[in-house]
RNA sequence: GCUGGCAUAGCUCAAUCGGUAGAGCAACUGAUUUGUAAUCAGUAGGUUGCGGGUUCGAGUCCCAUUGCCAGCUCCA
């Protein structure tokens, strides 16, 4: 028989006949891998383990610590999973059940509602099937041949109308079997459904057939699996985890903010601690606009319609603002955004050249009407404040303001030590008429996005179809300290709006021309980035942040006048310092403020009182010893100026 | 908006088959004078989200409604 050449990832090359499998070759490099062998990469292709190798390749196995590897593994386990459901429930049908950034679902039209007491039972199912040990294997045949086959053999309109629909361009289809489950299919899969280990059903959701609000509801179940317990065990550790950072739990525990049906939903009302977070986080960036230009403006939550008729913004997005209202003979608008304003300051008088750039800042409270069902705390609701500039520019000026915005944004994800990527947000060339503005406009614009990106070094990344209307932009993605990445922030070109409102300068030349307008907010919304904020620090502020910066903590009332003498000083300082004279044991005292997560505490008994002292008690890290009270103010202040993470 | 789930004291939660609404913490009062995550005792706290219905009797069952949660759709 023929012998054929295998590359292995390591350069290494092995001799095999030609035929060999993936699993075959895995077992031949060791043990270990032929049991977390996934899959094969052959020449770049992800195929089955099972499938014969018949020509010289470079292969590389896949197992779950790859992206590719999870992927395979989740899909798997949808299927899996859909056995199991069939099995627990007859007559159900399967829509699509892919696998996701974290496990899997399955879409299904079931007669059975499902409820969270239906999950144990289809992980026991699903943990027998794997004890059965199936072979799962990969089935070619015609597409005709599969209609058939889905229409009589195995019904399920839902798998005939995927390849009546969407892959009606293909001849051949495959289908995966396991014991007495078929399910249409790309694969690549699990050789066998033994290689499921550890099972954990998540939720159960509706959706729509194809995403599709006027087709068949389904229900949408979510699970994730893993090789091994310990894996899953982790996982559901880490679930714990960012539901303990909850900021809608935190900021009822901590008091930040709160709703009220009677204000309204997604109208969120701050209350005196979140406000000063707030607060301070308005006065950071407000300093840093003010050290580069900006000027800072007010503008009313309210406009003329005629406004927005103008800018294009009304009709066009009336279905997510709220209802004009009338007053006399004119129509209003809660102010959905705060653009045509700044766009009216800019028009209040001529313009030259000499003038620009013109920089316009405001934290502009917005309103727009989103849908009930997407409403969440704070980070989705339907008033909210930007901290929204605009930028009126020349042409020539738009590189070096374009940098100029971006290094804003990027000290702030610096400040809150948030690892940032960049998304080039293009416009989709399919759809050209979604967008304002020609096509040569939309190619330069771009091109001088891609320059700046490059010019300074930004982890970009291009998404085709992400632009606005009016312009392509900079999107930025973080990370949170827990790695759940968060779109923020948000740097836009425009060359539309100038147009739309007749914005103009006067150049060197005594000739009228158009200015290039930014658009920029480096937090988004204050309420969507304080949402993300409580999660990242899981409500422990850094001290400049805190709404209560130190406690003060007399262990008795004999000390309670130099306690206040101590908190004079603090508050003399401009530290935020709370005096506890409750009268409880000190015990007592240090608990409730470290379940407040005061960043500060100082615990002041007779030799403090005697020394001129406090004892320092960190959050979260327990007594550090005593201070004179000067040096703790100076040390304070200075934690607090240079805004230390701690 | 759609689908599903949930709603009990300020907070976290209990209440068996439809049979007298309860606990811990917080609050208040008193005692205690305290050294690094809960001192003790007592008091008060409720139209079980709101409105209907079934029943001798409803926190519990049914209908409607408001809000919240998960997801779908949407997001200038």
């Amino acid at each position: 028989m023929e012998k054929i050449r295998i590359t292995l990832p390591d350069q290494s090359v092995r001799e095999f006949q030609s035929g060999v499998t993936g699993i075959e070759i895995a077992s031949s490099i060791s043990r270990s891998l032929e049991k977390e062998a996934l899959a094969v990469s052959v020449n770049g292709k992800v195929r089955d383990l099972n499938l014969p190798v018949t020509s010289d390749s470079s292969l590389r196995i896949i197992t779950f610590d790859s992206d590719e590897g999870r992927e395979i593994y989740w899909h798997s386990s949808s299927h899996i999973m859909a056995q199991a459901i069939e099995e627990l429930f007859p007559g159900t049908r399967f829509g699509a059940g892919p696998a996701i950034e974290n496990g899997f679902y399955y879409d299904i039209d079931s007669p059975h509602s499902f409820t969270p007491e239906d999950f144990s039972k289809i992980e026991e199912k699903m943990k027998e099937i794997s004890r059965r040990e199936l072979d799962i294997r990969r089935r070619e045949l015609s597409r005709d041949e599969a209609i058939s086959f889905f229409k009589s053999t195995r019904p399920d309109p839902y798998k005939v109308e995927i390849l009546e629909t969407t892959i009606k361009e293909d001849d051949t289809v495959s289908v995966y079997n396991q014991g007495g489950f078929t399910d249409l299919c790309t694969g690549p899969h699990l050789p066998n459904t033994g290689r499921l280990k550890a099972v954990k059903v998540l939720s159960v959701s509706s959706s729509y057939w194809r995403g599709d609000a006027s087709r068949q509801v389904m229900q949408r179940i979510y699970a994730i699996t893993f090789p091994k317990q310990s894996l899953l065990d982790e996982h559901l550790f880490q679930l714990e985890e960012a539901k303990k950072r909850d900021h809608k739990k935190l900021g009822k525990q901590l008091n930040l903010f709160m709703f009220s049906p009677l204000v309204g939903r997604g109208l969120p009302v701050w209350l005196p601690n979140g406000t000063i977070v707030r607060r301070t986080l308005e006065a950071f960036l407000r300093d840093e606009l003010l050290k580069r230009g900006y000027v800072e403006v007010i503008t009313p939550h309210i406009g003329n319609l005629d406004m927005y008729r103008t800018s294009g913004h009304y009709p066009y997005y009336s279905e997510s603002q709220f209802a004009p209202m009338k007053v006399e003979d004119e129509e209003y608008l809660l102010k959905p955004m705060n653009c045509p304003h700044h766009h009216q300051i800019y028009s209040n008088q001529p313009r030259s050249y000499r003038d620009l750039p013109l920089r316009l800042a405001e934290f502009g409270s917005v309103y727009r009407f989103e849908q009930s069902g997407e409403l969440n705390g704070l980070s989705r609701v339907r008033g909210f404040t930007q901290d929204d500039a605009h930028i009126y520019c020349t042409h020539d000026q738009l590189k070096s303001e374009l940098i100029n915005a971006i290094e804003l944004t990027q000290l702030v994800f610096k400040t809150f030590n948030m690892p940032v990527k960049t998304r080039l947000s293009f416009w989709d060339p399919e759809n050209k008429d979604k967008y304002a503005g020609s096509p040569e406009m939309w190619e330069q614009s771009q091109q001088e996005i891609l320059e700046v990106a490059q010019d300074m070094g930004l982890d970009y990344f291009i998404g085709m179809g992400e632009a606005a209307f009016y312009g392509p932009k900079f999107d930025f993605i973080v990370k949170d300290a827990i790695g759940r990445k968060w779109q923020l922030g948000t740097v836009q070109v425009d060359y539309v709006m100038p147009e739309r409102f007749g914005l103009e300068y006067v150049g060197p030349e005594n000739t009228k021309l158009k200015p290039v307008i930014i658009h920029r907010a480096p937090f988004g919304s204050m309420e969507r980035f304080l949402s993300i904020l409580i999660e990242h620090f899981a409500g422990n502020f850094p001290t400049w942040l805190a709404p209560v910066q130190v406690a003060v903590l007399p262990i008795s009332d004999v000390f309670n006048e130099y306690a206040a003498s101590v908190e004079k000083e603090l508050a003399a300082a401009g530290i935020r310092v709370r005096l506890d004279l409750r009268n409880e044991k000190i015990g007592y005292k240090i608990r409730d403020w470290e379940t407040q997560k005061v960043p500060y505490m100082a615990v002041i008994g007779g030799k403090e009182a005697e020394s001129g002292s406090v004892a320092i008690r960190q959050h979260g890290q327990g007594d550090k010893g005593a201070l004179p009270v000067s040096e703790f103010v100076q040390k304070l202040s200075s934690e607090i100026a240079s805004r230390s993470l701690n």
